[in-house]
This record gives C-alpha cells, structure tokens and sequence, in this order.
RNA sequence: GGUGGGGUGGCGGAGCGGUUGAACGCGCCGGUCUUGAAAACCGGUAUACCCUUCGGGGUAUCGCGGGUUCGAAUCCCGCCCCCACCGCCA
C-alpha cells in the first residue's frame, strides 16, 4: 500500500498514477476519510489523557472514601456516597464522550482502511503511458544462431512446423480430454516425457538461480491465509483469480487461498518482521504450484498448455533496502538472470516494457518477457515480425515494488541510524512450465515429428536426446 | 477426530482491578576493569501513530474482537492460534 504520508503532501501523485493504470480508485475520499480519522484520533487521544490523569488523581480518592463508608453511618455515610459520586461525575462525562468518538471512527476505519488497501502504486517515472498490452514498448530480442524468430519457420528449419497442439497429441506428451473430465476445463495430465520434460526445466531453473546465483531454495506453502494475499498485494484487486477454500464453513477458524504464484509464499515469509540490515538482500526461490481461476479469461487461449487453472513455477524474490538505486540494480539482476537461461535453452525471446495500463497495482515497474512461440496464433491487430504464423507469448514477468508490497507486509529493517525502514521488494519468474514447453516443443521439433530434447535439459531426462 | 494444557517484550518467565510498557533472568548494545579476551560490575535496550518551542509530550499495543468499571495484562463473553498425548495417516 501507498505511504499516507505521501498521500498528504501530493494526493495528485496517486490520483493521476490510478489513472494512468486505469484504476478506478476515489483517491480524494481517502484524503477525506484520512483526514476525519486524525482528527478523531486526535480528539480521542486528548479525552483519553484527561481520563487517565484523572483516573489517577481521583481513584485513591474513592478508595479511602469507600473504607470510611463501611464505619460511617446515618448521615454521614449518605454524605460519602455523595463525595463519591460527585468525583465519579467528570471521568464519567468523559467516558460518554470517547464512546462516541470510537462509535464514528467504528465508521471510518473500514471504509479508509478499504480505499488505502485500494489505491496502486504509481507507475513509474520512465514507464511508458498505454492502456493495454498493446502499448508496451519491446526493448530488445535475443535469439540462437540456428533460428532468427524474423525469418519463418519453414526459413529457419525447412518444414513446416506442428503447433504444441499437436505434437504433444502426435507424442502423447498431454492428455487433455481425461485432465478435463476429471478437473474441467483448462486442466491437464502431462505424460511420460512430457512430464519428465516438465520436471526437467523446473528443476534446471531452480539449480541455476540456487547453484550459480545464490538464492535459498524454499519450499513452501502454497495454501494461505488471506493476509498473505492481501499482504502480497493480490488482494483485494484479485481476488476473483484466487481459489477459495472454504474452511470456516466446516467450522474451522481461517478461510484459506491457494496461491497463484510463489510470489506470495515467498514474500510472506518474512511478513511482520524487522529484518537484519546486514542479512539484506535476501534472495529466495520457490518451485511451486501455481492455481489461478483465469476468472474474466472465458474464451481466452482456451486450447493447449498456454492458460490452465494449475501450474507450476519457479519464482524468484529479491528483499533488499529501500534504495531505488538497488532495487533497479536488482531489476535488471533478475531478468539477466532469466535471459541467459533462455539463452542456455537456446529460446528465442524478446523483452517488452510494460505500459503503465499493464502493470496491476502494486507494480511500480513491469518488465515481461515473452518466448517465440513459432506455433502461436498472432493477437488481432498485432504485427510480429513478418506475416508469418508464430508469435511473441509471454513466459515471465519482472516487477519492481519499491515498498508496495513490503509496506503490506509490515517487512523492515534497522538503518544505521537505528529506525526501521520498509524494505523493497521484487520477484520475476525463472519458469514457469508447462506454458515453457510450447516454446521448448516448438521450437525444438524435427521434421520427422520428433522432438530434440535441448541439451541443458538432458541430465535432467536421465540423458535423453529426443521425445519420439 | 478425542482429551488435556497454554497464548505477556528478541527469548525464558512474573504479574492483589489503580504511576505496570510491564518485575526478574537470558540475549543484544555501550562503558569500567584487562596487554587482549573472558568473568565481574555499571548503564542502555519494543513497535506504531499524533503533537512539538526539537528539550520532549501524548495515545495505542500483554493472541484477536466485544463487554463490565471512574480505571483492565488482570474480571466477563465470543473467536483465533499453539502445544502435549491418543486415534487416523502421505
């Protein structure tokens, strides 16, 4: 969430960056609802004083005045009674007061508690305007010597290519119709080398960011409470995308959600807590499994490995200070990362810029990288490389948080100065899989129908060179 | 699922309804002593928000929420969580 303080100095810093994310947010109501809340707070905390200051003056008062009341008699206890009652008068008449000051801020608190949750972050100073995926900006492309994604396929390879559609048919790599029957629409079985091939890229991208990057490898839950959501930053907004686990209904005390990306399991580790200035950056990775509903996807990739309900992926999070110099450093540290693992897997891939009407809320920065998928149906409208079939699909997403998310999380650390600091917070996606195989099953099919098992992933597949 | 026991500061652990943000111990930081270290001794050690003449002042927080009371860590109600044992179990 956004810095209320913030929020007081330039409110239109977040009125024009929900804007620009084209986030429907009533910014100035949170001004409003903020301010009555100090306000209250204030008033509150003033009567509060009174109250204890004379509860400390008057209490050893009544208390002497009721030991005498249990000698006295006659007129001289009824004058007593009276003593006592005219000191209970004042903390009495402020007790009321408070009530009703907590009785409106009751009101308040929700509703401004509500709208901070609500209000994004603003997109960056150098992120591009736009309002769809349309409008981002490739920055650069990468691709192996024996295939330019600018040339057709029949150019690069000499026959004409299969989609994964139907090479995982023809190499009974994925049986959809039984993962349909038994789970529904946009579910799965991966079979035989295709889950062996699945295994093979996770556990290829975990090795590589934990063996020569140096994150911790975790394992962790992908079953959470919703402040875990809400802490991440996909709550409220996402709600929609997340499954619900109905717990309290059975009589259990906590909702649950399954996670839709490591992300959150990740990020909520170190939730609540202030972190040792010295033990930043904090690098972790997770392989897991990955449930997303696709609510308002209806129609959308509905064919194929590309948009399913159940994935897996591995994430990888940077915690570090609150520096924006760092936190861009780390930036790019990622997606390096994940572009010489492309480049190790010989995919061909593009970066691209995300406008700011792509990025969500919490994302102050959005880079996404997207995988040649030379079986890939073109978006209307848009106009990859040549008139050929194939297109750009998107892999992995980089985000840059700033404190968004770690200011959710209540995740800090002690300056040198010995006051807590919100940390940064970033995460991009090493893999995520099987919408990776459509890339890997494309691009490394033969004209026989085989499929070239790419060298990074042998030791993986127990040395196996080719799938059928 | 059954039975019992608990939730207090970084940790352990006290706490007749009234200067208790909370004894004591450990840890941590600073200092004295020491050639250095240890030990010993002395001092300091929560978070958030608000106000400030920048000295400081105030409020909240003892699992969470509500109630009783002039006043609640302490009493009452509801909820959540954890632990132990038994049962079941990958």
């Amino acid at each position: 969430m956004i810095d209320l303080k913030l929020l007081r100095q330039d409110p239109d810093v977040f009125r024009r960056g929900a804007l620009a994310k084209g986030i429907d947010v009533d910014v100035d109501r949170l001004v409003n609802l903020d301010e009555q809340r100090r306000a209250l707070t204030a008033e509150r905390e003033t009567k509060r004083a009174e109250q204890k200051r004379l509860s400390k003056e008057i209490g050893p008062q009544i208390g002497t005045l009721q030991g005498q009341l249990k000698s006295a008699q006659g007129p001289q206890r009824d004058a007593i009674q009276k003593k006592i009652q005219a000191l209970q008068e004042k903390p009495a008449e402020l007790k009321t007061e408070i009530q009703s000051v907590d009785r409106t801020l009751a009101e308040i608190e929700p509703q401004w508690k509500e709208l901070w949750l609500a209000v994004p972050q603003p997109p960056d100073r150098d992120v591009p305007a736009g309002d769809s995926p349309a409008d981002n900006v490739e920055l650069r492309r990468w691709h192996p010597s024996w295939f330019d994604p600018d040339k057709s396929f029949v150019d690069n390879k000499g026959f004409v290519p299969k989609t994964h559609l139907e090479l995982v048919r023809d190499l009974n790599l994925v049986d959809f119709e039984r993962g349909v029957k038994m789970a529904g629409t946009r579910s799965y079985f991966l079979r035989g080398d295709g889950a062996r091939l699945h295994q093979a890229v996770l556990r290829l991208a975990l090795d590589y960011v934990v063996n020569e990057h140096g994150f911790t490898a975790l394992s962790a839950p992908v079953i959470v409470r919703e402040e875990a959501m809400v802490g991440t930053g996909f709550f409220p907004a996402g709600r929609d995308q997340a499954y619900h686990i109905e717990e309290s209904k059975r009589g259990a005390g906590h909702d649950l959600f399954l996670v839709g990306t490591g992300e959150v399991s990740l990020m909520g580790l170190h939730g609540d807590e202030i972190l040792d200035a010295d033990s930043l950056p904090l690098k972790y990775a997770t392989v897991s499994t990955c449930f997303r509903r696709e609510a308002g996807a209806a129609g959308k990739d509905t064919a194929g490995l590309f948009r399913v309900h159940q994935f897996d992926k591995v994430e990888q999070v940077v915690i570090c200070k609150a520096d924006e110099a760092e936190s861009r450093h780390w930036h790019q540290t990622m997606i390096g990362i994940v572009e010489s693992f492309l480049q190790r897997l010989e995919l061909p891939y593009r970066l691209v810029q995300c406008c700011t009407g792509d990025l969500g809320p919490k994302n102050a920065d959005m880079i996404d990288i997207e995988c040649w998928m030379p079986g890939r149906t073109p978006a209307p409208g848009s106009a990859p490389g040549s008139a050929q079939a194939g297109d750009w699909g998107e892999t992995h997403s980089a985000s840059r948080l700033y404190d968004y998310q770690c200011r959710r999380l209540n995740m800090r650390y002690r300056d040198s100065s010995g006051s807590t600091v919100i940390c940064h917070s970033l995460n991009n996606t090493v893999a995520a899989s099987p919408r990776i195989l459509i890339p890997i099953l494309e691009m490394y099919q033969n004209k026989d129908g085989s499929v070239t098992v790419p060298e990074v992933l042998r030791p993986y597949m127990n040395g196996q060179e080719r799938i059928g």
